[in-house]
DNA sequence: TTAAATAATGAATTTTCATTCATGGATGAC
DNA sequence: GTCATCCATGAATGAAAATTCATTATTTAA
């Protein structure tokens, strides 16, 4: 196993992308990504060490791309209510142009904390940023006080979750960033006549 | 395989389903559901196909059930708040009693829909039980009628699961059931000071 | 009490794949 | 041109489980 990360890593990993997002990572094999990536089955122990690692390092590399974008996205803003509509509109926008990240990340969460607890989690990054909103706002008087913060958090990531594997599910056949800004409004206001 | 649902088809399916939790379903074995039961190995066979049986028979089984409480919890209610209110105390309690299923509904809801589509979804069922609440409270407006009823049954329903996933990662170490109505609130209201 | 019929057993078989490694080609240094 | 280093190959290997089935135990009915 080489250290480089060489062209042929990447398209590996892209690979095994789709692979997984297709078969799931139980049922995909190591043939089909290294057909995939048009190389043999052994080629991939050049690169990773095994299958699970494949896993760890396509989740490892998603997920610093998309939570740099996140913090860069939530930097733009000034005040709590702008932040969060530029996290929700990032974190939709990032899914719905990795399709094969989304599904994987919304398959797989539970092996993947069984293999790799020391994984920089994108949940727990999330619910961070989320805090410092929540924080800011109430500061600023745009959130409630009264609020059990721990559930608001969940309240807003599992939200934008269901809504992401909905368009999961539907083959993401209609846009999906543009349910943020109603979403941010559900959350302001709720639904109450 | 036989068909009447004798004691132990209950004793096996319940084993599968501790064993399942604990492993998730594609690392656990065969073996470990025959111990586990108190079984020899082959005699899973006389009472379900195959591996994927058992975890397709589990899933059908608790879904009637936690259906069947949900819709009958519902009836309770007459105002669609109350409905509402109902419905999610339901939800939560349901699986607050029943570890092994929420971490197998969480865990395995991908794989469930690769190997049996036809099997009775119940978010699904969920989302259904949901549009005759958001019907009737906007009939009573006690919700408001500018609303994309879709993205507000998945907004519902997301924030439920999210928050039952967090529960769950927590090894259930603390009552989910009293989330229901602070959850409720946040549906109705938002966050918004 | 005994002979069918039924249920359960678990060792043997089969299948499925992840992983290895002996071999062969490509690249570059001299 | 040749040696050495690096990469890639894919058939062979081994391990892990799912599934089968000949055998044994248990129950039923007469």
């Amino acid at each position: 196993m080489q250290k480089s990360k060489s062209e042929k890593y990447q398209i590996i990993l892209d690979s095994a992308g789709a692979v997984f997002a297709e078969h799931g990572f139980h049922k995909a094999t190591i043939s089909q990504i290294a057909a995939q990536a048009g190389v043999a089955d052994g080629t991939l122990y050049l690169y990773f060490k095994n299958k699970d690692d494949i896993l760890y390092q396509y989740i490892s590399y998603k997920t610093e791309i998309v939570f740099e974008k996140m913090r860069a996205a939530v930097e733009k803003g000034k005040t709590a209510e702008e932040k969060l509509r530029l996290l929700i509109r990032c974190h939709l926008e990032e899914f719905q142009n990795d399709k094969h990240m989304a599904v994987i990340f919304q398959s797989e969460a539970r092996y993947l904390r069984d293999i790799q607890s020391q994984i920089k989690d994108i949940s727990k990054m999330y619910l961070d940023l989320l805090s410092d909103i929540i924080e800011q706002g109430q500061i600023e008087g745009a959130i409630r006080q009264d609020l059990f913060v721990g559930l608001v958090k969940r309240f807003i990531l599992g939200a934008v979750e269901g809504v992401i594997s909905t368009w999961v599910t539907a083959e993401g056949r209609y846009d999906l960033a543009s349910m943020a800004d109603p979403l941010v409004d559900l959350y302001l206001t709720g639904v109450k006549g």
